[in-house]
DNA sequence: TTGCTCCTCACGTCACGTGAGGTGGC
DNA sequence: TTGCTCCTCACGTCACGTGAGGTGGC
């Protein structure tokens, strides 16, 4: 939304007004280190877009679910791992896509060199040398 | 561990003491969901090997994390959602293993047909119709 | 001075576990 | 009868949010 989510902009007044708490309820979750908003070189907190957001999903579940903090803190920590986890299983995903096209195009250039080989054969004696140049094959491995 | 896991068993007292609670709280945690014991024909509550160890779980996340019963539903859920998660990271690594072996064998199977095929090779003429029944290419897909 | 910030301390509310109290079947 | 089960109701504790009270800089 904003150009920088993570810039802190709002001071607590603000900040609180937006997420819908008590100013004094965002000091709290800070020591508890639900969350950290910078700090201005006059010791005031500032608060991103981004913290403002986590703030409404604190709000979401201690409101809705009936959450204590200690869940709100376990729950994040959990759907931290989970993001992890999706990017991984994309990446995993693109790399076996990728994997079947290259067997694909594999298999599609051997034939075509084998085919090109037997259309260039000319001297029946030189026909094994010419299997050794003719075809290459090369497997490129995933990093990871 | 036990031949059956998901037998119920234990009734309340032995179930209590195993998990190390009071009897009163594991009514309370059926009342809210958080554990489904058998019943007895005469309604009395069996609990199950597995039951003791969600029990168990509970246990942990109230008492060394301070969760209330509210979160350790959602922590349920989404560990839940993990397991599958896994499961699945699992099959897609196994899967692309397989894709990579099959990959190599592919090609090496290719490259050796194409190797008889010039060493059956006999007359000059016939160069061409040889190559469509030496190279047979067999791509299995996987399935999901 | 006004309105914000910073902080700490105290109270009210609510979730939850414990325990009592009363019932019924082996 | 004893010891379990079933249930409901009430109390004590604790986490947490609200609010007050007092400070300091634009």
């Amino acid at each position: 939304m904003t150009p920088d989510r993570d810039r802190g902009v709002y001071m607590i007044s603000v900040a609180a007004e937006l997420a819908g708490m008590h100013p004094q309820t965002l000091r709290i979750y800070e020591t508890r280190g639900l969350i950290t908003p910078e700090r201005s070189p006059k010791n005031t907190r500032l608060y991103s877009q981004g913290d403002v957001e986590r703030l409404r999903r604190i709000q979401e579940l201690t409101s809705q679910l009936g959450m204590n903090l200690a869940g709100v803190e376990r729950v994040f920590e959990l759907e931290e791992q989970m993001r992890k986890m999706r990017a991984r299983m994309e990446r995993l995903e693109r790399q076996a896509r990728r994997m079947e096209q290259e067997l694909h195009a594999e298999v599609e250039r051997v034939r075509r060199s084998y085919k090109r080989e037997l259309v260039k054969y000319e001297p029946p004696g030189q026909a094994l040398s010419a299997s050794g140049d003719g075809v290459r094959i090369r497997v490129r491995r995933a990093s990871g």
